[in-house]
DNA sequence: TTGTCTGCAAATCATTTGCAATATT
DNA sequence: AATATTGCAAATGATTTGCAGACAA
């Protein structure tokens, strides 16, 4: 998906188009990495003079909640926050590189086709799945 | 599966069988609910005159290393542990009550039969469901 | 007896909040 | 102009650590 469908999507979310924002954007754009808010606050502080951690936590977090984002949970209790390059809106999972940090889409989960398990009423699930990409791989 | 097998994963683990952890798996054995160390510990105060939160956090760590805790992961950024109830060591995930807190097995998963997704060799999967179980329902 | 386990107090780490100043629409 | 956004400092909340005394094997 090109750059410009992102920023449409903020243009079309009730979030404001801020110089912040954008460059958040822009850095996920480019890396392809899921990364956590300290991290995106350390690249957004090479690029703006100043440059708050709370902000970066609440436009991470809007931006999550818009679906412009995504969001990953990690077993090391951190936030990971990244782009979803899939040109559908059907749902799916994410794989992620345990060594780069790449993440991939996982197509085609059928889980949200069984209504009940166990005498459960299914509401909700959360799959994520570890790997190590194509390209660390060969490395 | 009757305590007494729990006991007996304790004894042959190589943790002590001290009195805080036959408790903390006593109280599991009894909710059938996943819990919060902060949960746990309330529990574990009523029982003894004194008790440390930070013992609480670093017994359940323990006994979910030696396999016989499970951990779950919910969107509160809170830590769960309970009892996993499945008779045999087979391969599964857990559906958790967003009412009650009770955690059932969802057997089958067939996520470790593919190698490689999207590229990606798969190391490890991560799936947990939320739902709303049988009593409940009816509540 | 030996090494593990415990409680306590204090430290740490990620994340959040209050608020006044600023920027976007 | 009206409202959302920002930075800062300080608060919060969960989890961890250091250490000396107590306990299980």
């Amino acid at each position: 998906m090109m750059f410009n469908k992102y920023l449409d999507k903020l243009h079309n979310s009730p979030l404001k188009s801020t110089p912040k924002r954008i460059a958040i954007l822009e850095f996920f754009y480019q890396t392809e990495k899921f990364m956590t808010p300290e991290e995106v606050h350390e690249k957004l502080s090479r690029k703006f003079d100043e440059c708050g951690l709370p902000s970066v936590y609440r436009n991470l977090e809007s931006l999550a909640d818009c679906g412009i984002l995504v969001r990953i949970h990690k077993f090391d209790n951190k936030r990971y926050y990244g782009l979803c390059r899939a040109e559908t809106d059907e749902h799916h999972h994410h794989i992620v590189c345990v060594r780069c940090g790449k993440v991939g889409d996982v197509p085609g989960c059928d889980l949200f086709k069984k209504k009940v398990v166990k005498g459960f009423k299914i509401i909700d699930h959360f799959l994520q799945m570890e790997g190590i990409c194509a390209d660390c791989q060969k490395a």
